[in-house]
DNA sequence: TTGACATTACGAACGCTTTCGTATAACATT
DNA sequence: AATGTTATACGAAAGCGTTCGTAATGTCAA
């Protein structure tokens, strides 16, 4: 069978951090805090924190040979989106992912037939959940 | 210009409520109780409060007329949806709801014939955010 | 070595959500 | 009217996330 990772679901301000991570790869406590400070105005004891309680709880590994330990994401990006998009799904779609993909697009400017096609596609997802 | 309603985003144990509001319209608090309670074991009074205080923050109406009030949902389930949906979208998919759904679509059974499709559809989408 | 500086560790406070116990009021039944 | 039932109102506590101040520790240069 597959492998199944099980990690509990990010926070906001943890998924501010792990984002930096994803991007710039192992990281320092100051170079997270230099890419999220312009935007999150937090100070850096904040950020460690944040990064430390992370470390406990898996989301995060750190290499502590030096003197300033390196972080890096010890979950995958998209494990992640996949864990928040059916926590989303559940609680507001009825448990529907083709419903999400739906509302997106209804939303979006596609034409009466681009939709039609999409909605063609989308029979296969969803196994048994209602359309 | 377009009418913007803004609401504070709901807490999940609001989410349920209002779930239970669209599903069944105007509903007794005793109403909602009975359709959560086998879900969720929490007592009545826990969602007393919780929709009091949804009807504080604007999410829930009531009719105070009968001594039982009856509440129904303030907002609408789309615009909830709508917002829950920008919510991910920028916090984990980098704004790029073309992601979003790309992401869906690529955990799907999709044939890669129907994949290239839907990304030339897409291409509509997400104005400047990059694929 | 000593002082300045950077880094980690720790603890605490604040706000928000969720939960419930208890009090109070309205209603129904006898 | 008295009693039991059902409703709302209120207050408080527990849990979690977020924030930061301060202490302790390591590093490096003068």
């Amino acid at each position: 069978m597959a492998k199944k990772r099980t990690f509990p679901k990010p926070s906001e301000a943890e998924l501010r951090i792990l984002n930096v991570l994803w991007r710039h790869g192992p990281s320092t406590v100051r170079k997270v805090f230099e890419q999220l400070e312009p935007v999150t105005q937090v100070g850096y004891t904040t950020i460690l924190k944040l990064m430390q309680i992370m470390h406990d709880k898996g989301l995060a590994e750190r290499d502590e040979r030096s003197r300033s330990h390196v972080y890096s994401a010890a979950i995958a990006c998209v494990d992640v989106q996949e864990l928040l998009v059916d926590d989303l799904v559940s609680s507001a779609f009825g448990g529907s992912k083709k419903r999400l993909v739906l509302q997106i697009l209804e939303n979006a400017d596609a034409t009466p037939d681009e939709l039609a096609e999409i909605r063609h596609i989308l029979r296969n997802i969803d196994g048994g959940a209602k359309s």
